[in-house]
DNA sequence: GTTTGGCAATCTCTTATTTAGAGTGCTAAT
DNA sequence: ATTAGCACTCTAAATAAGAGATTGCCAAAC
């Protein structure tokens, strides 16, 4: 359905009314509308308005004879068309650069400390997902043996990020052995994104002359040296925030809330997918394909570590001050990116 | 207070009213424990017994015309005194067992495994919190260059286990200093606890030759490096748990406990200190110092990893079941240790 | 043709009131 | 020492009553 021959009036008074609704969490009367938006008409006028946005689908009742709320719709388009971003003052503009800069404890502390203050200053539930390894070009793999029998592979990608695994080898692999795989790989694999050389990497080791064991081992292992999906770290904060929201009075929804965060890679898939494009997405209340939270909101975004992205964002009810947040979130992922790639 | 010269009756009374009241949540009355525990008494005379045991500060009264629940020195009395430790069965036993041993993608996974199996089987909130690396004895150190000015230091320590720190160096280091570095610092430093050796790190380096200007470098970041507090990670599940239960039916109480998990630091430290001794560690209400969780118990043990340790255990509200979870975090932390020691 | 005032109707939310039930403590009898 | 009996207390659930908000619609006003 489309909105376009929407009166000014209509959207003005979808507009107040979903401004109010997110304020008070009432639902919001002809009178209210009337009076504290000063629109210069009878709340009988609003209320005719009013019906006319309820037959569209736009708002609801929650029952007789109680003032209107929006519909997951109402914010669809209030946050598509009549939502004018709320900028920042400095205080919380240095409030955000500052927090995150003050822990770099390397990029999982970063991170956990930036869902801590999007939480904070959002008042939502804060969410942090870590970047997507599978992105970033290799710069250098290393092949170490620590103790016997294990063997510590690094995987360096551009920006300076670095993952560790470590594996289970046989205990009499010789230095040299483990030399000339190293060379190999490195030959042959750099310059490449993680993700492209997983997907390629036996055509590309297939002819090679080296220990055949240690081949064997580095491609029986390579989802977990290469990143398959399910090692991007969710971090959260702020279940709290949302728990003295009115939405959440219901014990359940509370309960299945938390189970999806504890659960977690549901979570992951969800908001890593919804942000595979660049700038704010904003999913609402029913497009988030997961029961548990159909009447939240996401708003997240990408940030940069190098060529590799990650998410952040914030999860809430879908009566959320998206103005305010589409802000918070955005100048927090650009404190976050260049943090990042200050360390 | 003593309570060695209470009656085979009063014990016996206390005992039944604690299973009673840990199984329904419900003050206990004279009559139930007169006609349910097949006592051969009357409820009147269980009535005296039990003003007795007010009186001692073992049980209370909600209010007037309630039955009676435990105080915290009951549990404690129950649990030092009373407590027949339930055994697992079989099918428990494989279930954790086999939950454990599916997921060996690193220590941190096995970990964040656990802590949900605990958190499914006991009902309550398991909590799994990383090794202590400060225990664990260096055996070896390596100094890896990766990018342009990044330099990769691996910390490995007996029994397998290793940590990587990415640091930030000037971009001239020389291939053959690091090489020397090295040597020094494996020289003097393995063999040794990383605390130890943070501890006494100024005077190990002092005498040496090596370039100065990364002999610096590492100085400073020793606490990075070898491990200064506050890098264990917690890992807990099963919050949707207590949510059900009637002691968090107040709404604060609950938001209280998710900040508390969600700070993290508080909950780790608490934690890390009760289990510097070996076997099951059980806090009761009041004995915790946390002021948020006062109505929990805790029940705690370690794990080892070689020769380090961590800890895993429960949170849950005082009227847990304690004969029962005695059984499962004992045995899941041998679990767990059998399965670290395997990867 | 809009807009508005008026008003009955509807529904929720809060507060009182009542009632039923459970458990105690005490006393007197066993 | 134990128990039956009983008045008393307090909670929790059910019911009732009342206050307040908002709507929808109609007829009057602009």
């Amino acid at each position: 359905m489309s909105f376009e021959n929407l009166t000014d009036r209509e959207l003005k008074v979808l507009q107040n009314l979903i401004i109010h609704y997110i304020r008070t969490a009432d639902p919001v009367g002809s009178r209210v509308i009337a009076n504290k938006f000063r629109m210069g008409l009878s709340p009988a006028t609003i209320r005719n308005t009013m019906q006319d946005l309820e037959e569209l689908g736009l708002i609801k009742q929650p029952h007789t004879s109680a003032g209107r709320i929006p519909t997951d719709t109402g914010y669809r388009l209030f946050v598509d068309m009549l939502l004018k971003p709320e900028p920042l003052n400095d205080t919380e503009k240095n409030k955000i650069r500052n927090m995150i800069g003050a822990n770099k404890k390397g990029i999982d502390s970063v991170l956990s400390q930036t869902s801590k203050i999007l939480g904070e200053i959002t008042n939502q539930l804060g969410i942090t997902i870590s970047p997507r390894f599978e992105e970033g070009i290799l710069t250098r793999i290393d092949l170490i043996p620590v103790s016997d029998g294990k063997l510590l592979v690094i995987v360096a990608v551009k920006s300076g990020l670095a993952r560790t695994i470590l594996m289970e080898v046989e205990s009499d692999i010789e230095f040299e052995e483990l030399r000339q795989m190293e060379l190999i790989l490195n030959e042959r694999l750099v310059g490449n994104s993680l993700g492209h050389i997983r997907k390629t990497l036996n055509e590309r080791l297939s002819d090679t002359q080296c220990s055949p064991r240690l081949l064997k081992l580095f491609l029986d292992s390579s989802d977990e040296i290469l990143g398959e999906q399910g090692d991007e770290k969710l971090h959260y904060t702020g279940a709290d925030k949302l728990f003295s929201q009115p939405e959440f009075a219901d014990r359940v929804k509370l309960t299945e809330l938390i189970k999806l965060l504890e659960g977690r890679r549901e979570l992951v898939d969800l908001v890593a997918q919804k942000t595979m494009t660049e700038g704010i997405v904003i999913t609402i209340g029913g497009e988030i394909p997961i029961n548990q939270i159909q009447e939240c909101s996401l708003v997240i975004t990408q940030y940069k570590i190098g060529n590799i992205s990650g998410t952040i964002g914030v999860i809430g009810p879908t009566r959320m001050p998206y103005s305010k947040l589409i802000s918070i979130v955005e100048y927090t992922a650009k404190s976050l990116t260049e943090t990042l790639s200050d360390l």
